[in-house]
DNA sequence: GGTAAAACCGATTGACAGTCGGTTTTGACC
DNA sequence: GGTCAAAACCGACTGTCAATCGGTTTTACC
């Protein structure tokens, strides 16, 4: 299985999360059509959105193919895991033991509903049975 | 009631995290006994140090008092809600769901121990238990 | 083989962390 | 009240990095 972890993470500006969101829900897009669809609107021209694809690229969050000309792009992690690695880093940093770690994330999950918090506890369980043999 | 709640978390760089780390444990700090604790060890000057302390003041992230000459520095975060912050802006910026969200908590909480996952529970219901007249 | 599209290269700008030297302020002490 | 050391404050410089774009080379396709 590809373990498509992430280790310290670059720092993400703006129109990156942007361009990384576009291909989530996009699935995949050409320098062109990633233009087209958030560029165009914003007034920057092609070129930038191609070197931010190409930055994006180069620190692992993208794969390309091409395709006769132009490369196709595609997001290399899933949502889940970019976010679950950022806030692994974050843990890490700041984190100085679990409960501090633990806190915090419920401190972040307490805007959120009965349905997510039952999701949450759910997850846990899951989490728990899939845990019968550990190694390490 | 002083809500320390912090919006658009300004980047924080290395020096700037162990300086906050430190006046977590030691409760308050001088520019110069931070600088005796964490500063000489890696061959920075006093001023780097006391510059730090002052960026890390008009961020918000520090009080301080002037007790004769000298500041006095603590934080006024605390280190769960600083790190509640980080997981929040980063759910709010690439969590598209709340079970997106959510998972990507559980799988930053997947190297936990059950001790963890047993305190995560009960931070759970505790929030849930606080939340009879949730005003959202 | 000419042409348009795309990649690629290089340069610039603007933030911002880290770093420090130099100047001003200030509190303590005689 | 004057001196002096300690501390704050100011300004500058460096390095890194995202964002931006112009110009050049490569390339697929007719």
């Amino acid at each position: 299985m590809p373990s498509g972890q992430i280790r310290t993470m670059p720092r993400l500006g703006e129109l990156e999360s942007t361009l990384l969101e576009h291909l989530w829900s996009a699935g995949s897009a050409t320098a062109r059509s990633a233009h087209e669809a958030i560029g165009r609107s914003r007034g920057i021209s092609l070129n930038t959105v191609q070197s931010t694809l190409d930055r994006l690229h180069r620190k692992g969050l993208l794969e390309r193919r091409k395709i006769s000309r132009a490369f196709h792009y595609s997001a290399s992690v899933t949502r889940a895991s970019l976010l679950a690695a950022l806030v692994a880093e974050a843990a890490v940093r700041f984190g100085e033991d679990r409960s501090t770690a633990m806190s915090a994330l419920v401190d972040a999950a307490e805007q959120l509903d009965e349905a997510a918090l039952s999701e949450l506890e759910r997850l846990i369980e899951a989490r728990r049975a899939g845990r019968e043999d550990s190694d390490d």
